[in-house]
RNA sequence: CGCGGAGUGGAGCAGUGGCAGCUCGUCGGGCUCAUAACCCGGAGGUCGCAGGUUCGAAUCCUGCCUCCGCAACCA
């Protein structure tokens, strides 16, 4: 029975929010996957955790007033929790900040220092004083400012680098030549943009702040992101001491599911590690889409983040998990709305499946005193029943190695579909009329509830819950629940006994359910987050003028930013700004607007902006401050 | 010419060389065991456009159009 094992992550999530509707994607799907796994008679280690370290977690604790790991234990119990509720059944939470993490990243990165494939070095940089630039020697051209034609001043900063370049090659052929990376189409991404323009060691430590591990032998430095969370894959099995035999056992993983956005760092940064490591590469990485909203993505300015917790209060756990693994293609983008959420889950969980089982048990009650018997009956249609029931399995198998678990649950609703046919062909209400045919509505009987056992053995590792219930219902045991039974018909013990069964899915008023859900996101007062109070003397550091616009162009390096030329009373200024999308260049010549005089001057893509004009903008709206007043007025 | 993705019946999507498919909706019919559900049937598509390769293209190649995402220090 045992057939080996099976190692599959999620990535760690980053706790400085909220987890919203895509991590939990990315989890249920890693569940289903576990599940079916175990199913399967593998030894399965199912691992998630938490990456806890870096600037930003410290400073959003911070803002709450907590200390980093006050805050992080709040998080990672509600993250907990919500697992727990949706019934994720991993093997392993891991958490950066766990001492045993801490302590392998530490040995790993000093034996990548060891064999010197991290070294000492520094950020060293060309430096363009009046741009303030860093360039590379490579992006200096003929030894000048590639911006400005200036002389650059050699700069350094202490950091240590990974040598990401020396592993190029074997990365290229990785990526190109095997499975590593799946949906293929993923892999040109990377090619294209990272393995082709060359790769460039990769700056491994930070001194700039010192939330995270430090480095074992220069406590100025932190470890950065790259090696401390990656690492987790493999801290989490106990690697390097492996006291336990777990990484021995398990690694190299045989998926690590991630959201496209960080398929980069999983298929360069992560192999490369290993290999520096002398270990094993993962045997697959897999870059799921994303789950849009309405008008775009997840953000919560657009107050269009679909909360989970709400979901699974209103609809249970079961109805979330199945619509996330059937609506969706799992490599691909796709949208998400409460409207298409309620419609799913009426037609296939209400309707389908659960007036499936509804009428079962009524008929087993009141034809047959809710006693299911194994007659020697039978009907025309019982052939291609059994058939499809006991086939099923091994396509949903094929779909989900695929990793196609949305095909993976249509090849069980067929055979659901197939069933409610069954009912349609046998009409076992005008058998139910006739003494003779006793044993004709018995065999259709039992047929039914056959096939409602297979089909509740299939949706096990997909809807636990459910098919627990249904199982329950139908007195069904343990050893009939097992996944392998699915392919065998005719189970079911005579005479057994039918339960009482709650409505497994309600059938959801869409109109009204919309309204409410609707309510949930729109307008609610929100409360506004005002900034920290400053002082009058803050406030008047500000230099704030009239400012004619005098000239405008487009900036020739970046779609999104405009350069303005202005008069400010008799002198005249230049600033770029990130207004393109909204304006045309020739519109905005004459407008009077607000300028922050005294902005440090900076370079935007190469060209110098003097200070920002104000706008107020909202959603796709954006409008510049103004007032009819002469240029150079201060505002005060 | 920064990188990538997408364009398939009213809507949402699957389909990567062989008669164009699924779900929802819609229209008509059937049934009454059931959660106004289930079953059957119909209508509806020049598979973004234009070329090309092929016996054969939604699928491969070339060009173009439109939409989206990412990246680029949106002071």
């Amino acid at each position: 029975m045992n057939k080996g094992t099976y190692y599959l992550s999620t990535p760690i999530y980053y706790p400085s929010s909220k987890l919203h509707i895509g991590h939990t994607y990315t989890t249920v799907a890693a569940d289903v996957l576990a599940r079916i796994k175990r199913a399967q008679g593998y030894e399965v280690m199912f691992m998630t955790g938490t990456d806890e370290h870096g600037e930003k977690i410290l400073n959003v604790a911070k803002d709450k007033g907590l200390e980093p790991k006050v805050y992080l234990d709040q998080v990672v119990s509600e993250i907990k929790d919500l697992w727990e509720t949706m019934e994720i059944s991993y093997d392993h939470f891991i958490r950066t900040t766990d001492e045993y993490h801490e302590k392998a990243v530490q040995e790993i990165f000093q034996r990548l220092y060891d064999k010197g494939d991290i070294y000492k070095g520094e950020y060293e940089g060309w430096y363009c004083t009046p741009c303030e630039s860093f360039w590379t020697e490579s992006q200096l051209k003929e030894g000048r400012c590639p911006d400005c034609g200036r002389e650059v001043d050699k700069t350094k900063e202490e950091t240590y680098f990974f040598r990401l370049s020396k592993y190029q090659d074997r990365l290229q052929q990785l990526l190109e030549e095997t499975d590593f990376l799946l949906p293929r189409n993923r892999v040109n991404e990377m090619i294209n943009n990272f393995i082709k323009p060359g790769l460039e060691d990769l700056s491994v430590s930070r001194t700039s702040f010192d939330w995270g591990i430090k480095v074992p032998f220069d406590e100025k430095h932190v470890i950065y992101v790259w090696i401390d969370a990656l690492s987790n894959y493999i801290t989490g099995l106990g690697y390097p001491g492996d006291s336990g035999g777990l990484y021995k056992k398990f690694w190299p993983a045989d998926v690590h599911f991630v959201g496209k956005e960080i398929v980069r760092f999983h298929t360069i940064i992560w192999p490369a590690i290993l290999m520096a490591l002398d270990e094993p590469v993962p045997k697959r990485v897999f870059g799921h889409g994303w789950i849009l909203l309405e008008g775009g993505k997840i953000s919560k300015s657009k107050g269009n983040v679909v909360d989970p917790v709400i979901l699974i209060e209103r609809y249970g756990v079961d109805a979330l998990k199945y619509f996330l693994m059937r609506e969706y293609t799992f490599g691909q983008d796709g949208l998400f709305t409460n409207e298409v959420l309620l419609n799913r889950l009426n037609s296939d969980l209400a309707n389908d499946l659960g007036n499936l089982v509804s009428r079962t048990i009524a008929m087993i009650k009141k034809y047959n005193q809710g006693i299911v018997v194994k007659s020697g009956g039978g009907t025309p249609y019982d052939e291609s029943l059994k058939i499809l029931g006991t086939t099923t399995k091994d396509k949903v198998e094929a779909h989900v190695d695929d990793m196609a678990f949305s095909h993976a649950l249509e090849e069980i609703w067929k055979f659901v579909a197939r069933t409610n046919k069954y009912i349609d062909e046998t009409t076992p209400w005008i058998v139910a009329k006739d003494e003779n045919r006793k044993e004709e509505l018995q065999a259709i009987l039992y047929n039914l509830s056959e096939s409602i056992r297979i089909i509740s053995g299939l949706i096990n590792p997909f809807m636990p819950h459910t098919a627990a219930k249904i199982f329950k219902a139908f007195n069904i045991g343990e050893d009939l629940r097992r996944w392998e039974t699915t392919t065998t018909f005719g189970l079911l013990p005579d005479n057994s006994k039918v339960n009482e069964l709650e409505v497994l899915f309600p059938r959801i008023d869409v109109a009204r359910e919309l309204e409410y859900l609707n309510g949930l996101s729109a307008p609610q007062e929100k409360e506004i987050l005002f900034k920290d109070e400053i002082t009058m003397e803050d406030f008047e550091k500000l230099d704030l003028r009239m400012a004619e616009i005098t000239g405008v162009e487009k900036h020739p390096k970046a779609d999104r930013l405009l350069v303005i030329q202005l008069k400010v009373g008799d002198t005249s200024r230049q600033v770029v700004s990130g207004i393109a999308e909204y304006f045309n260049p020739q519109e905005l010549v004459g407008r009077q607007v607000v300028l922050v005089a005294n902005l440090k001057p900076v370079k935007l893509r190469g060209i110098e902006s003097q200070g920002m004009i104000l706008a107020a903008s909202h959603d796709k709206d954006l409008k510049l401050l103004t007032a009819d007043i002469e240029s150079g007025t201060p505002i005060t």
